[in-house]
DNA sequence: GTGATTGCAAATCTTTTGCACTAAA
DNA sequence: TTTAGTGCAAAAGATTTGCAATCAC
C-alpha cells in the first residue's frame, strides 16, 4: 500500500488535477489498509462520509487512477468491477456467494510452467482466481 | 468435446426438454471444435442459419447448458459473459485487444503452490487467465 | 480567463423477468 | 391435458456519455 501522502504528487505527475472529489476518494481508498471496492460501494462510503462526489465521478476517477497506476482493476464477476488498492504482484481469493475478494500474497501462489505466448502477442498480466465457496 | 449426438441424452438426464431452440443451438455449439460464445454472438449465428430463436431464449440455454454441465462459464471481462463448450480442467489466453479467448490445455500451465483456503469455505476452481496484447 | 473536471440526467449495453402463447410429454 | 419452454417487450443493473455549470491553475 502506498501512503496517502504520495498520492497528491502522484496525481500531480500523471497530469491530474488534485480536485476536492478526487483528494476525497483517494483518502478513502488510500488512507488506511489494502481494500477491494466497487463504484457503487466506494460512492456510498463517500456519501456517508459527507463527500459530495457524483456516482459518474467516481467511476471516472476509479478508472483514471487505474490508468495511472493507483489501482488496479480485477475481473471476477462478468456483472461488477472490481478496484483493488494493492498493486503489487498479487492473487485473489473469490467468495462467490458474497462476492467478497481477499488477497493471496505473490509469494503464496506459484505458477510454474507457463505456456508459450501466441504468436504476435505480448504477456500484459497472468490472474489466478480461486473461488470458492462458503461452507454450509 | 462431446459429440453432439450425446446432447439430446444429455438433456433428458438433466430433465431438459430436447426443444427445437436448444437442439439448434447444441448443434451450432457443440458439432464442431471447441469454442467460446457469448450469449449475443450465438444469437446472431443462429439467426444467420435461419433459426428461429429470442435473445432470451438464447441467455436461457446458455445458463440451463451450464447447470447440466455441457459448458462452462468463463469470466474474463466484466462488462460480458462468455461461455466455453470445453468442460475439462483448463485455462485461457484473452487477447485483451480483440475479446479473443484461447484455450491453454491443463497441462500447459501448471500452478504448484497453492494457498491454505480461508477457512469455512471449499474451493470451486481455480482460474488462471493469461492476458495478453496484440502486439503493435 | 481557459481548459480540465464535475454533476446530472439521459443513453447504452448486457442480462433478467413477467406473462400470454406454444409445444413436449 | 399438464407442465415446461418460448418470445416479446419491459425492467433491471452497471456503466458511459453529452453538456452546461464549476473549479484549478
Amino acid at each position: 500500500m502506498r501512503p496517502y501522502s504520495l498520492v497528491l504528487e502522484q496525481l500531480r505527475s500523471a497530469g491530474l488535477r488534485p480536485t476536492r472529489q478526487r483528494l476525497a476518494l483517494a483518502k478513502l481508498l488510500f488512507d488506511g489498509d489494502d481494500r477491494h471496492v466497487t463504484a457503487e460501494l466506494l460512492h456510498g462510503e463517500a456519501l456517508q462520509n459527507g463527500i459530495r462526489v457524483s456516482l459518474a465521478t467516481v467511476y471516472n476517477t476509479l478508472h483514471q487512477f487505474t490508468t495511472v497506476g493507483l489501482l488496479s482493476e480485477i475481473v471476477v464477476d462478468s456483472q461488477r468491477s472490481y478496484f483493488d488498492t494493492n498493486i503489487s504482484r498479487h492473487h485473489h481469493f473469490y467468495f462467490e456467494n458474497s462476492g467478497r475478494l481477499e488477497d493471496i500474497c505473490g509469494e503464496d501462489i506459484i505458477v510454474t510452467q507457463m505456456p508459450t505466448l501466441p504468436s504476435g502477442t505480448s504477456l500484459n498480466r497472468v490472474d489466478v482466481v480461486v473461488r470458492v465457496n462458503d461452507a454450509a
